[in-house]
Order: structure tokens, then sequence, then C-alpha cells
DNA sequence: GAGCAGGTGAACACTCATGTTCACAACGGT
DNA sequence: ACCGTTGTGAACATGAGTGTTCACCTGCTC
């Protein structure tokens, strides 16, 4: 039960950064002294709510094989489908000034980056610096899961989506303007 | 004097969205009680700061010809110049709660939407909707902008670095595997 | 039934952002 | 010198979020 009081924390919390503890129980259905004997602090729980979504990414990351060149597609694809959780990372304001969260962030990027400049002698652009496409990759999936939530989007057709304009694009086929 | 001050609440309101107004006016170097004669409430300075990047928008806007095919290149390398500014619009939260600055922006959303779906007759993509294209580009903006206040990317190469991403992708010419 | 773990609402004190007012200083125009 | 403007610090009341405690209830095991 308390898995998902985490998730409704993190639903809560990302739809409105400055909600309170008290919206955040009243939603999951629990009283206020419940949610402060678990996380004694607000900070607390929003670190659990990271660290939460960051578990989560680490068990995505260890399903993956980076040996793969398509590694990056399956990675994508599984990206997509946590949603919410994971958009919690990139999105909460302040998160990143927590030392703790902070590295394991970091951590999490290291083998991305080193799986983009290995493809970087295949199938991924030399001309651009790996941080970049990593980012661009990021707010891909960022655009993804508004996209979804606002309703626009279905599920299904996310990772393509994300990974067809990632990748190729938005420019037609015909028109290669590459100045 | 009041429009440095809108740029100060910009940026420190964009860096931490719960700063105290405190924060605010002493970041602007000015009193508190200054700060509230001009804006009584938090919401009035936000909503003047959202009003601000929207007139900058708008200024923009007049200056780029709709009607030329380049007009896409034209205006994302204005945009990218108008730095925080603009970012402030695409990130702040509950920003559009506030039914007169979400009409401003879709009003501001409109002509690029048309533009775009016109485009998709030649070097746009047909396979992909008007609307995720567009966020595509916002994407790549606010990705290139946060490059930049964290001081990776030269602002001078962020419109290029924009461009050539989404029109192209991160993925390498010879590289085709459209599924 | 006794005991215990877990959950709950009520209540309290404390902090802090906020809105508001007021008296005072600096400055420019008349 | 006078006065309106503009900015300033100090002070105050208010409200909301927060951390904390306590008494009470429920369901479970022994």
């Amino acid at each position: 039960m308390s898995v998902h009081l985490l998730q409704t924390a993190t639903s809560v919390l990302l739809k409105d950064p400055t909600a309170s503890l008290g919206d955040v129980a009243r939603a999951a259905g629990v009283g206020r002294t419940t949610l402060h004997k678990r996380f004694p602090t607000r900070a607390a729980l929003v670190r659990a709510v990271a660290n939460d979504a960051l578990d989560l990414i680490d068990s995505v990351s260890c399903q993956v094989d980076f040996d793969r060149d398509d590694a990056i597609e399956d990675l994508i694809t599984r990206l997509v489908a946590l949603g919410p959780r994971v958009e919690f990372l990139l999105r909460f304001p302040g998160l990143e000034r927590d030392a703790e969260l902070r590295t394991r962030i970091e951590a999490m990027d290291e083998p991305v980056l080193d799986l983009i400049t290995r493809l970087q002698g295949t199938k991924l652009r030399r001309d651009l610096p790996a941080w970049w496409i990593l980012h661009t990759l990021y707010a891909g999936l960022f655009n993804a899961w508004e996209a979804i939530s606002y309703g626009r989007l279905a599920p299904l057709d996310a990772p393509r989506f994300v990974l067809t304009t990632v990748f190729e694009g938005v420019a037609s086929a015909g028109a290669t303007d590459r100045t």
C-alpha cells in the first residue's frame, strides 16, 4: 500500500509542485498523520518519490542490453512506458539541490552517454556532442509524456513518435538542406 | 527601471518557482514595499512577467515573414536569442491556470501551427501531426536554453544546434532505418 | 480477552510568505 | 523653499503549511 502512496504523491506533486502535504494525503486516501509517520518531512517525501523513480529506472536499465546496437530504441521504448514516475525526476524544481539525488541522476546518465558515444561511430551523428544527443532524447520523452497526459497522444504511439522524431527529425525525406 | 525589475523577477522565479517576494525584491536591489507597490500581489507579478514574455514574442512574431519558406528557421533563431524570458512561459508551473494567459499562449501558437501545416506540403513530414512538430520545436528550444544556462552551449551555436537536430534528427546521414 | 501494530482525526505551536499600512528620506520641478 | 513623486525600512495582522503529540479505533495474533 505504501507503493500506491508514492505513486499518488508522484502525480500530485508533478501536477502542482506546491501542493500541500494535506493534498497529497487526501489524494492517496490516507490521513495526514499516516503520511507523516512514513515520511516525517516534506523533503523526505520528495526524496522518497525521486528515489522510487530512480529505482524504477535502474530496474529498466538492467533489462536493456547496452551492447546491442538497438539499445537506445529499446531503452526509449521502456522509458516512455514508465511515464510520470520518471517525468518527476526531470521536472520537479529544486530536485538537483539534493546532493545524493544529483549523484544518482548523473550515475543514471552515464551508461547512456557511453552508449551514445559508442554509437556515434555508426548510427549517430558525430557532429553533435553526446550530451546534446542525450538531452534531445530526454526532450523527446518529456514531449511524449506531456502529449499523453493531455490526451493528445496514444501511449502505444508514443515510442514510435519519439524515436522517429529524434532520430530522423521533422523534415521531409526529400528536403536535405543541411547547412 | 521597471523593465529590469521584471527581467530579474523572471530569472529568479525561473530558477526557483517557490522563491518568496522578498527574494525577488532583494535580487532586483529593491525594497519589498516597492515591489508590492508595482505588483500588489504575487499572482499579479507572475502575470506581469508572463505578459512581458508574451509581448516580447509578439514583437518577434511581427518581424518574421510567415509567408517565406524559411520562416521557421528565422523564427527559431530569433526565439533562441530571447532566452529565459520566453522559457518562463513554457516552464513556470500553474501558468496555464490563468484563463487570460492561456488564451494568449494559444493565440501565440496559432500562426506557427498554420505555418507548419502549410510547410507539411513541402519541407516537413506529413506523417506527424502539426502539434507534435510544434512541441518538438519547443522542446529543442528548451533544450538549448538549459544547455546555455549551464554553460555547456555557446549562445551563438544554439540556433544551429536546435535547427539541425529538430529538422534532421540525431541519426547519421547513412543510417535510414525508418521503421 | 489481552496485547499490539497500524491507521485516524483533532488539536496545538511554530514558522514563514504575504498583504497592508505608515512615517521618513531623496529627488526634481515649480 | 515648497510639494508631489518615488522609494525605503519597520511594523503588524493574517493565513497556510508544517511538524508534533495524543487519544481513539480497528484488526490481528497469542
